[in-house]
DNA sequence: AATATAATGCAACTTTGATGCAATAAGATA
DNA sequence: TATCTTATTGCATCAAAGTTGCATTATATT
């Protein structure tokens, strides 16, 4: 087991996520730093940022993966994992403070959960309504 | 709008699903009817099949799509979508009639969901107490 | 049987992601 | 600061997944 080194490419993306408040997905950030430096590059730094526990990952609603920092609110706690929010319309991602309760399962061991809520942004939303 | 047409494929394909009680991924059908048809038939299929309303598909926790017929327990109803389960250990995914309750979220319009739980489905639970 | 067209096969292509290896750069140490 | 160790990166290559266009085939209808 290794140490994460600070380089540059390491500070583009810690930068990247800080600046911004929901999720990004990977074909943004390929495409955000494909002058910047490899998809390899891109693809090996969000795997060790996330094995680090600075980032965590999940599935949208197609099936890609989006990534987004851990904060006070959406740390792993009590609950088997936090929801997010992707948007229909502008395809935005953002986690979720939400508490959705999972009802015991009968013969099954529940150990995580991918729970995405599906639909219009607030941002969406006042757009179909002006 | 065309008539969907009842082929050998498709056929093949129908059986497929009524002998499997539980949802079948992309890569399992590609691969069980690798020499009966082309892999462009089974994607084609299941799109026709899925617009028809015999089957819905949702994502897996890798981010693959999982197919599975429609029954009366699992037929959209009242709940925004129903839940799925995939077992950690085997892969295998099942429907749930499990009743989620999606708590109001402020400013979004919430209107489908994809509820994944994921751990240890009976089979593999037994395997682990033997 | 003839016909219209839905469905299929096939080849080619795009996208996404992984891998091996040589070159580079970060951080530690002297 | 110069040196050294090794984590990291770039690059080329490859594999898997999925899409598209088009000629051919098969289905259902008349």
């Amino acid at each position: 087991m290794g140490i994460i080194r600070h380089t540059k490419s390491v500070k583009s993306l810690i930068q990247a996520f800080n600046e911004s408040e929901n999720a990004i997905s990977v074909a943004v950030l390929l495409k955000r730093f494909k002058e910047d430096m490899n998809k390899t590059t891109v693809y090996r730094i969000l795997d060790r940022m996330e094995e680090s526990g600075v980032l965590h990952s999940f599935i949208g609603k197609d099936g890609d993966r989006w990534y987004s920092k851990y904060t006070e609110n959406t740390s792993a706690s009590s609950t088997i994992s936090h929801p997010h929010f992707q948007c229909d319309s502008c395809g935005k991602s953002e986690c979720l403070t939400l508490d959705i309760n999972i009802p015991p399962l009968p013969n099954h061991k529940v150990d995580s959960a991918s729970l995405l809520l599906i639909g219009q942004c607030q941002d969406c939303l006042i757009e179909i309504t002006q």
